[in-house]
DNA sequence: GCAGGTTGTCGAAGCGCTTCGCCGCGTCCG
DNA sequence: CGGACGCGGCGAAGCGCTTCGACAACCTGC
């Protein structure tokens, strides 16, 4: 070793020291080395794959620590054909959740942690071609498939793909896939139930952006369509509506609707950027919440708190759903065998925006 | 090629197929082979890094093609010591302003995907430890760091790793650091410009959450900074205050800000969640807008263009902050010299939320 | 007509890791 | 007491790619 090469009275405060080597490397064989041992071991210290004396195994950990060692992610994707990476295929557009959408990401990337994956995130505006390369590069073990539309053009792609994959969201033809989302038919059920339990008889569903209709969007047709068919069964009156955005828009359906049915009792709305305007707006129209108006959101639980009155609300389980996805993927990407949909039941908490209809 | 072996009648629904060779596999020697080239040939076609003659070059060209051939990432990386991937490093907790945070995601991903690199997501409540593990394992070429704090305990670290990074936010000391930001400094100025212009004596910064400034966030402290500033210059009264989202939380303030100052006629609000409600609720408080109060805002032009009346704001432009960052963290990653700190001048909007003080 | 460049291509040596096969032990059992 | 076996460890063969040096073949210009 050069003579005093490793340390230096140098003005610089941090980067110093840094050994021997060039800049990053600490390679297993680094390990190996210092711990005495061959680099096999070192690596089955690591894996686990195969029995390693105690007395080895803590002299080897002992090693990594000092040394500070990380494995090389390329190399040990080269070499085991694990890249213990799972893609996040996020859409990029208008008139999607915002707020719902970030808490996904981020418990997807906290439960992908917990099993040593990370998240290499993924537009989907780059198309098929993003899907394809991510898949043919072998960057990553699993695709997590968020905002599935109900005829998704990647769909067909995930199919040929082969590479394990779990949807968020359902497509209309689910076959072969493995799906996970909250049951928004059934959380449209719910929300009628309760306003029809409260002895409403007539109530609106003001829905997602008439684009997200449009683009065929599954969670916003199946909430519809729950919401119709409990309506049915209850003997309530229902009427459904898109609803754009902005306290203007808001503004301006909330008038039309109630000028058209001045019986309107009941509200569901699923759009989070409807609710605060809506709560607003209800007043100013000569409509007390919820003396005159009963209010459930389906929405995020952090608005319906914020929200004046507090909302009574079916909360999207952002979390829940970012966990299952992940744990139903690693399952997957491990060869397991796993349910084709996973559904969660929607809960209903009750706060101040919905009351017994006078 | 073994007969009909490519499609198959059976009951399985998918998974099926695998064609003759292993799971995935086009290799560079697939195609090498197929365009009777050398390997070599096939990788110098790819990067360009050596002279190839025309003929060569669209025969193999049409090789990968007919093939399907996708570089595999890891060998690439092992090789090459690049990764093509870049570290978005994302906060995960409250009060952060959900939609810019997402905005500045997207707009990372689609530059960094313009400059051929992927982007991985890791969120840093893992902490230091995440940060070096991705360093370490050679994930990454470079780091993007998110909404930096003033003391930020990140930044120490990410100067030791000797990694390409830039932060978007700027920390109290930035030295040795390159920084990309919106100046919010001069938008705070510029509001608080625009406000006395029309004539306001007297305003107020409804601003971020307390927590937001007990962390000590840059953005927000730096606006306070640049509204204090431009109204002493001025002669205006500037009265900041923190301030919590949802309705009720608006409506207290706004009432004690009132009550205490019955002359304020002039508003700056930094928090996307509490324009809304701001506007909302003024009225109800015997305020019109903008005749009675001006309300400036320091949030996305979608949130401007939604609220009602139509907001002027100084919009954050999370599309180009995030191009920026991104193309400075390119330069960094090949070694080019890069400005330590670059600041969007900010720009304002004028609509119809401000108006001449009466 | 030949030294000295180009230009285009090839072969081979790794990059750092996993994994397979092998081997020297100590144990257990027949 | 010898063969079978499990345990703990080693060495080496790749994984698919980039890159370096070599080297034909083809120009130049004197």
């Amino acid at each position: 070793m050069p003579a005093g090469s490793g340390e230096r009275a140098g003005p610089r405060p941090a980067t110093a020291v840094r050994p021997v080597k060039s800049p990053d490397l600490v390679t297993i064989a680094d390990v190996a080395r210092h711990a005495g041992v061959a680099v096999s071991t070192v690596s089955y210290v690591l894996s686990g794959k195969r029995a390693i004396s105690e007395v080895t195994r803590t002299r080897v950990r002992a090693s990594i620590r000092v040394l500070g060692y990380h494995p090389n992610a390329g190399a040990r994707a080269l070499a085991s054909r694990r890249a213990n990476v799972v893609a996040l295929v996020l859409p990029l557009r208008s008139g999607m959740q915002v707020p719902v959408v970030m808490q996904f990401a981020m418990a997807v990337v906290t439960t992908a942690r917990t099993v040593d994956h990370d998240v290499l995130l993924v537009t989907s505006d780059e198309g098929p071609a993003g899907l394809s390369r991510i898949a043919a590069s072998a960057m990553v073990d699993g695709v997590l498939l968020m905002d599935v539309e109900m005829h998704d053009s990647r769909v067909p792609l995930l199919r040929e793909l082969g590479r394990p994959s779990v949807l968020i969201g359902f497509p209309a033809d689910a076959t072969g896939l493995t799906c996970v989302d909250l049951d928004f038919h059934r959380a449209g059920q719910v929300c009628v139930e309760h306003l029809a339990g409260l002895g409403h008889r007539r109530i609106a569903l003001l829905g997602a952006p008439a684009a997200v209709y449009d683009r065929g969007t599954g969670f916003a047709h199946r909430t519809r369509a729950g919401v119709v068919d409990a309506a049915a069964r209850l003997g309530v009156d229902a009427v459904v509506r898109p609803c754009e955005e902005g306290t203007a828009a808001v503004r301006r359906e909330l008038v039309e609707l109630l000028e058209r049915w001045p019986d309107l009792s009941g509200l569901v709305v699923q759009n989070e950027a409807a609710v605060g305007p809506v709560l607003a707006t209800l007043p100013t129209l000569g409509r007390r919440v919820p003396e005159d108006v009963s209010v459930v959101g389906i929405c995020p639980d952090q608005f319906a708190e914020q929200a004046s009155p507090r909302l009574t609300s079916v909360p999207v389980p952002a979390e829940e759903v970012g966990q299952q996805a992940v744990s139903l993927l690693m399952r997957k990407v491990h060869g397991e065998p796993v349910p084709d949909a996973t559904l969660l039941e929607p809960r209903l908490t009750v706060r101040d925006s919905t009351a017994p209809h006078r």
